[in-house]
DNA sequence: TCCGACACGTGATGC
DNA sequence: TGCATCACGTGTCGG
């Protein structure tokens, strides 16, 4: 190993020739295994190179800037436009986040300065996350109303095909039993309509059976 | 031009040593002039690499997979996320781009394969678009439903405290002028809970001089 | 030992 | 002419 030979570069074009640094017998066998061995090291650099030039025309292609970019150039703008959007999606999802992978629905306690000491009532905050259909709106209307809470404030959100609505509700609280008993109905309320939606969804499914995109912020 | 002079590596580390083709007299100024010039042609391009280089660390931070990436894998990563928010802005302002500094009100007639031919109903689009206010959905619910039309589909979208409503409604059409009566009516009902959440907003922002972030896509 | 990823110096090219 | 960028082959390190 490390037969520490001098190469030189031939000034014409860029091919190499050995210069070895012993002369004798002995030295074309392994000349010519460094040479192989030399040769597919260029080839498989180039395959690199061509990996990664790829990768920088796709770049080129995704910024809005004109073609023929410096590499450094091309980078920097790159990260500037990340950032932007990063930015601009966080403020999209600041209180908003809709997650556009999975259905969830979420039933929870609610404490916001429900100070009025005499009165028994606790507020839920509800979430369902799902595929938008145009009777989930009304659907949902209709299983809080048969539900014993008040409506108390709602905020439907959505983003591309996906629909996340929030409700805040309030209960009066007639035990110490009761909660967990409101909260479980309204959970399963909100469940049956998920999977009503579901449904209908793999019934669309089997005509586009799409894979949506997956986001992570 | 052109010295086409051989020049070799040393093998023991990577410094430059001449060796000239020629032997003689008056190389020695041209031989320190190449070598000048050569040596901040180096570190020329070796300030380029670093450059490009930082850029790539910036990346390797904004991209939530883990350090120590390969740079073509990085960039795949980077295009891929790139193409990820793209689709999503998009699709987040694809019908639902929300101005963030006006209030509007919109009603417009809708044509959407209205191919019945026997029927005379005629489909509007009616949108809405102010802060949020916890009455606003309610409040429009009741004065759709107080107007001579049918709620077909709700498109309500968030963003930011802003919210954008978008009804699409039909209506049966009775007359030849009956259309702009119908559209103005719908356009009032909305104007008139426009002002009710104008006068609310003013009524808050003696309290809250806020400023709203800006956001541009 | 081989292979992949990286940094380096260098020739070529455009302004 | 000098000063930029780029592609190339190569040395080197780590798995």
């Amino acid at each position: 190993m490390s037969v520490k030979q001098l190469l030189v570069l031939d000034g014409e074009k860029g091919e190499l020739v050995k210069t070895s640094g012993r002369l004798g017998k002995g030295n074309e066998v392994s000349d010519a295994k460094t040479l192989a061995a030399l040769k597919s090291h260029s080839e498989a650099e180039r395959r690199r190179r061509e990996r990664i030039n790829a990768h920088f025309a796709t770049l080129r292609g995704l910024v809005p800037s004109n073609e023929k970019m410096d590499k450094a150039t091309l980078l920097a703008e790159v990260i500037s436009q990340v950032k932007q959007m990063k930015k601009t999606a966080a403020c999209a999802s600041e209180g908003l986040h809709i997650p556009m992978d999975h259905d969830e629905v979420q039933v929870e306690e609610f404490e916001e300065n429900q100070g009025n000491g005499t009165e028994t009532i606790f507020s839920l905050k509800a979430s369902l996350c799902s595929d938008y259909r145009p009777d989930l709106l009304s659907n949902l209307r209709q299983s809080i109303d048969d539900l014993p809470v008040k409506l108390l404030r709602a905020e439907i959100s959505t983003l591309g095909g996906r629909v996340k609505s929030v409700f805040f509700l309030a209960a009066s609280e007639e035990g110490p039993e009761a909660r967990d008993v409101v909260i479980s109905s309204v959970h399963s309320a909100l469940s049956n309509i998920l999977d009503k939606v579901s449904a209908s969804a793999e019934y669309a499914q089997s005509f586009f059976p799409r894979k949506r995109p997956r986001v992570s912020y």
